[in-house]
DNA sequence: CCAACAATGTTTACGATGTCAACATTACAA
DNA sequence: TTGTAATGTTGACATCGTAAACATTGTTGG
């Protein structure tokens, strides 16, 4: 091996690493492929032999925090063992606090933009990976199993209860994250507020 | 007038329309400064006379669409004229509506990395035109004095309310236009289960 | 009416970016 | 060992945002 520095070995990996950081530090706005292969020490076309284009490393960078993302959800359920509507609003409290923590991150895990330019592969291989997703909607199955509202008025439908729980802590981590929703107080204690109040299953 | 198409009059607003209209069809992702002058029939600098930047450009886009988005919700509201319960319903499931059908201004309206970048005077103009913001608001703080509920476990703290019934919405309305959560019925029917049932208000 | 001047539009130029093609280097397998 | 695939580099090109210098037009005070 004469030249020890012209393989890099495991670029690609150190791709998907330094592009997470770059997007972390720098935001979604100011990511690019050029940087990310100068922070790798690598000529600014080295990304093309392991990624096919941009959009396809952006995959790749998801796919590693969603997989955070979910560890988190994973904790939070993990720590109620018996109690499934604790774990429900600890998950949903977990969602929230992460992404307020992780503004970026709401970019990179809900593109609208880049689900249509999925090819078949990669739009399966997301949803294999969807972990959090699965997660979120599992816990509220076993949470409806096990809880047969008779209420009248109550939501009965599964989808239905999956989308209201969802999109309520999902709703809640975008309006605080953008700054969008104004509040002079602390807002994850507001969400705590929200979560543990009757209201909510 | 030797050249009368020198001084294209009216650019400033015709660079509005084209932006948002190329917003519509192209993307957030694809939009680009000199493909609006081009619509506009202008050499690429010509949007410098009259926006300081792209971001400028995309701010009184902005402006414009939430004035769309909140003329939307106000009819919601005016539709149910001494049913302050159905107006909030009718303007959440409008507010679903509205992004569903629009997802392009899902980046618009909610981008986070916008407002950092913000110089003062753009931030007050933001403000004060928030009016969809300020029509939700109000609608649930209407509600509340009419309301004053003393179920025990509901949520009494207003701004705790507010983020709860507009995080909902809002994350319902992402989730569905991002097609994140995913289902072969309809969605705004699924929308209209949950915001008409009794767990919702 | 006309001479400044402000407003508005154009031309040119530069650096950053995504991506492609051609080439160089290395690893590995026959 | 030799050829071929994998991996990295160089160079080029189009697009983009943006700044500087310049051109044109509308307006206004003398």
């Amino acid at each position: 091996m004469v030249n020890e520095s012209y393989h890099h070995e495991n670029l690609k990996s150190e791709l998907i690493k330094n592009g997470l950081k770059l997007l972390d530090e720098e935001g979604y706005e100011n990511f690019s492929l050029r940087k990310v292969a100068k922070a790798c020490g690598v000529s600014h076309t080295a990304p093309y032999r392991h990624f096919r284009n941009k959009d396809d490393l952006i995959i790749a960078i998801t796919l590693k925090a969603e997989h955070k993302f979910n560890s988190s959800l994973q904790e939070a359920i993990n720590s109620y063992p018996n109690d499934i509507k604790s774990q429900i609003k600890e998950m949903g409290y977990t969602y929230v606090k992460f992404f307020v923590e992780n503004p970026e991150y709401l970019r990179l895990l809900f593109r609208s933009d880049l689900k249509k330019h999925l090819n078949n592969e990669n739009c399966k291989i997301l949803k294999d990976n969807v972990q959090p997703f699965g997660t979120f909607y599992n816990t509220i199955v076993r949470y409806q199993s096990e809880n047969q509202s008779n209420d009248a008025g109550s939501i009965t439908d599964l989808n239905a209860l999956v989308l209201a729980c969802w999109g309520l802590v999902h709703g809640i981590a975008v309006l605080i994250s953008t700054k969008d929703f104004v509040y002079e107080g602390d807002y994850l204690e507001l969400t705590r507020k929200i979560l543990w109040s009757e209201t909510f299953l």
